[in-house]
DNA sequence: ATAAATGCAAATCTTTTGCCATCTC
DNA sequence: GAGATGGCAAAAGATTTGCATTTAT
């Protein structure tokens, strides 16, 4: 089940207190503008949303907030791996090990993962083509370094 | 097996002479730039590795070459699957599946999708934190829009 | 010779920053 | 009232575009 909006404005609240971070009018429509859609909407798409309500809201004030909610852990970009785009010259299917620290990315064979599968049924009609996994994780350095 | 970079030229040159593209000085170093590394150079560090053979080259041609080749099939992005950065506010652990045509983004719950696991031993020291499954394919609106 | 590609500069888009006024605690 | 935040405008970055020149076929 996904938790109600009610319950997430409910955890925004508390961690902003958490973090001494203030509840300001406009912290409140952005998060609740992000929480009550799963949408997956741009920093633009946000800021036309929340204008409906605050006209006089502005662009950065958007940006400098979904900068702190990720920092809080209150949002995550759905492609938080990388900072800008990452090419990939080899075409055959494989997959990726991330390094959430250092955002390295390094290739692994396909056949390194056991094959992925949907429980049941393919939700909707989606009409699957192929999966996409992407591993998590502290590289060897990185691992490492935490040990200092 | 990884395919050998003298492997990949030789499919790079096939496929621009089949698209009728024609084989530039630049095209083959910026393209062999790429095939030569798998650490997914961004497209200012493929300029500034291509200019150490052409100092002259600009930036604009790495970047209509990426294009090129993205459309030719020759290269990927990372995430290929969003034109730009996408927020997500559910925090719960899940999973995408990603409409390769629409670039529509869906949640899927964590245990819609058979646990991932790596075959065997963990590449290098890497340690895992967690999997994330992109399933690519068409969403039941693209899929159907197929049939016109 | 023709069509395509390059280089350059300017344009566009996205995201960040600095600073003062304002608001929350 | 002190410190955090918002708004605005400017800055910085990333990517695209237009056009004259050069190059591949």
């Amino acid at each position: 089940m996904q938790k109600s909006l009610a319950r997430r404005m409910d955890t925004f609240r508390s961690r902003c207190t958490e973090l001494g971070m203030a509840l300001t009018h406009q912290r409140l429509v952005i998060y609740e503008a992000l929480a009550a859609t799963d949408e997956h909407p741009t920093p633009e798409a946000v800021y036309e949303r929340v204008r409906k309500s605050i006209p006089s809201i502005s662009l950065a004030t958007v940006y400098k907030n979904i900068r702190s909610f990720e920092d809080a852990g209150l949002l995550r970009q759905v492609n938080l791996l990388h900072e800008s785009v990452r090419l990939d010259a080899n075409l055959d299917n494989h997959h990726h090990l991330v390094c959430v620290q250092c955002k390295s990315v390094t290739d692994i064979p396909e056949d390194a993962i056991a094959p992925v599968r949907m429980n049941g049924h393919a939700p909707g009609k989606f009409r699957i083509q192929r999966y996409n996994v992407e591993v998590l994780g502290l590289c060897a350095h990185c691992a490492s370094a935490r040990h200092s």
